[in-house]
DNA sequence: ATATGCATGTCGCAC
DNA sequence: GTGCGACGTGCATAT
């Protein structure tokens, strides 16, 4: 037949359709699994772990193959209502409305939108396997000081990453050149005073331990307000170490290398 | 003319354009400022407060009236790309395909959405004004305490709400049947040993200051792991309490009274 | 399953 | 502007 070997359409399109209509291509894009994109009046009821009402207004419902779904109004980053992946959808038609009834098990939720009338509906067969790199995390900026310990301070030796040690975990610890140890907090963004504090309780529980001299060190990007002040107190001390730097180390240096600091 | 006796049109959509046409499209919407989706194969760069990449793959581009930016890929709740409200936005064409610059200021960032197919342009004018209203949320907790203390136990009488007092801020703050002073931490699901810690940090504080007795209480739905030790060894109680319970104790006082509490 | 912490978190509010 | 905390936060990871 003709059809098997015609491409299947990337995206279908119905402007203005009445209820009935859109109703099918509605069914008929969560049976394909398709994402499915549906603009028009409508309202929104959630309940779950917490209930929300939206009244009536002009929206953008998405609802994609794997059982996730967004309202977005015209305005605004976020979506007003939503689903997680992984949710089950079932349409009503009624005279006047049709509802799209999102559930959602584990935590039990749901989603009610229920459109009065619809200006278009769209149903796209996307492909997508194209990798995603995100750089400059906090995690980059641990690997970098690994991998170049001078960048947190001349002579530093690195011991160990991610230790867990009383109150929770101490994002590096290690040496530096007189063999004192040292435990780094790294902060990606600005440090606050909690940074602060989250450090400074490590110290004493691992003084008591090692039983010889800590030095603690934050390494951020920069200070909050009154952090330096806070550090004074504390006896912590401060890096200056920017996000993108690391990353950019990181680009400069094989990741092997990496993989193999621990073995 | 005809065209002023018209409804500006609710969605015009464009299914497979050229790549000119496309972008003339957009270029109109963006001027006018309504709701853009833009559905094809493109490849996204981010620079601003970290770096990302995205390799070549089928996605949905929106751009709403306000300037933000989401590209969704057909899985998962949340975009792979964005920019918040606030983005202006330059188009680019070059012969094989459609650039789409975002910029930001404060923070300083940009994406880029580069097309080399677009299957699909859609144009959304949308209104909506309808009010959006969220239940259960931990504010709805405090407001029903404050109008009827025995959620909490029977006698409490609430002094203050959201107090400030040394390290931070106090939820809610009261007396119990017998005068002794009582400080109130609440949350709105699981509370966790953070959650109790940040209480327990308040008590010596507040003892100094009234110089009195002081009890401290967790309003939860429930209690984490090991929590309940951690109170039993801070000297911590702890009430049971539901978010959804408190938004229908709400639901069914009237909103006058709230606002009257503290006159 | 629960707990812990990061996120280009975003957002709102108080100072 | 900065700080601070809530969010239907989502998400990955380690136990």
């Amino acid at each position: 037949m003709v059809e098997n070997l015609q491409q299947p359409a990337k995206a279908t399109v119905q402007v203005n359709p009445t209820l009935p209509k859109a109703a099918a291509a509605i069914e008929k894009a969560l049976s394909q699994r398709r994402t499915l994109l549906v603009a028009g009046n409508c309202h929104v009821h959630y309940s779950g772990r917490a209930n929300s009402t939206l009244e009536p207004g002009e929206r953008l419902l998405i609802i994609k193959e794997d059982g996730s779904l967004l309202v977005h109004r015209p305005t605004g980053y976020e979506p007003v209502n939503w689903q997680p992946a992984g949710s089950v959808f079932h349409i009503q038609t009624k005279p006047t409305d049709l509802e799209i009834h999102g559930i959602r098990q584990k935590p039990r939720e749901n989603v009610r939108v229920t459109f009065s009338s619809i200006f278009m509906v769209s149903t796209l067969n996307l492909t997508d396997s194209g990798e995603f790199l995100l750089h400059a995390t906090e995690d980059d900026m641990h690997r970098a000081i690994l991998l170049k310990p001078d960048l947190l301070e001349e002579g530093f030796k690195p011991i160990s990453w991610e230790k867990h040690v009383e109150p929770g975990f101490v994002d590096i610890y290690g040496e530096d050149k007189n063999g004192k140890l040292v435990i780094v907090e790294v902060k990606r963004k600005t440090a606050s005073k909690e940074a602060a504090l989250q450090l400074a309780k490590y110290i004493e529980p691992i003084k008591a331990k090692v039983n010889r001299e800590v030095r603690a060190v934050l390494a951020a990007p920069s200070l909050g307000k009154d952090v330096q002040r806070v550090l004074v107190t504390l006896g912590l001390e401060f890096k200056a170490l920017d996000p993108k730097i690391c990353a950019e180390v990181l680009r400069k240096t094989a990741t092997t290398k990496l993989e193999t600091f621990f073995e």
